[in-house]
DNA sequence: CTGGGGCCTCCAGCCACTGGAAGGTCAAGG
DNA sequence: CCTTGACCTTCCAGTGGCTGGAGGCCCCAG
């Protein structure tokens, strides 16, 4: 199988397949002309890759998840070790992510009702305060570190 | 304003302010000793795009929600309009990321009713099909585009 | 006058690709 | 036999948003 080929069938991009070899992540051989050569076991492996960056994994976690799955020893408690751990990271993202569409949301229905001179979502940029009447939900709640980023691929 | 201050001030690293300098987002003066000199109104700006950031605004959307600011003609709508989209983006980021964790959550409820031989994490991302009963829940609907990523800060 | 902190610039690296240039290879059609 | 065009190769550079570190000024207290 050529790296065309590899790539409909895994649905990854040829650059991206190109990509994991270079970081050593998967190995092909090599036919006389130069030309990558992937056989199905290849191919497999892609998709495993595939499918656990579509789950939010890190290449670095599918480099272990990979690693287990070939080891097959005592596997299954160390992949769901690394399992919870990207749960826990992807939780913490949705609720961080949550809290700024609530702020967000609320900014811009205070800019549908109108009326007012000046923009309230400019104004809480700019103030660290809604117009709102409520001055207890400023952005404050957001300042921490977060720690959590960039998950799920084409980041 | 030493620029260690205005770090201190905005809870921007010291770093982070020079890089906004570097690609032209804020301004800065220099005293005699080459030292960045900052007075209140820079202080502001650089609290107002941390705060945007917080939100999970790009730094592009930084630069037009100050340019809105600064020019106060029409601003309201424009500045919805970022909003609005930025909000779509962001749900779309939310949904997506609760179909990872339910996904994963599914697959380490089963690795924690134990008593089978194979992990079932490792076989969901080898096989593209849990092991599980329900075969409908494969990963596929992880597997479309998504275009939104990198929400947030500290990407 | 020495030490330590703060400041400066510049370069490199992070992640996970992605685009593009410049060129080799192969199969089909004229 | 030659061309065309699809496919493959390598290498380099860029994305976003920082972050770390090296090497070197500046300034003030003791």
């Amino acid at each position: 199988m050529n790296i065309g080929n590899v790539s409909e069938r895994s649905g990854l991009p040829v650059k991206t397949i190109r990509y994991y070899e270079d970081i050593g992540l998967v190995r092909s051989e090599r036919s006389s002309n130069g030309y990558r050569l992937f056989r199905e076991d290849h191919l497999h492996k892609l998709k495993f890759i595939g499918r656990a960056r579509s789950l939010g994994f890190s290449l670095e976690d599918c480099r272990e998840l990979m690693a287990l799955y070939e080891d097959r020893e005592s596997a299954a408690a160390d992949a769901k070790e690394i399992a919870r751990h990207h749960i826990f990271r992807v939780e913490q993202k949705i609720v961080e992510l949550q809290s700024m569409t609530a702020t967000l949301q609320r900014l811009v229905a205070l800019c549908d009702q109108g009326n007012r001179p000046e923009c309230p979502i400019l104004n809480d940029l700019a103030q660290g305060q809604s117009s709102s009447e409520d001055k207890e939900m400023s952005l404050s709640h957001c300042r921490e570190e977060s720690a959590v980023d960039s998950l799920g691929k084409k980041a």
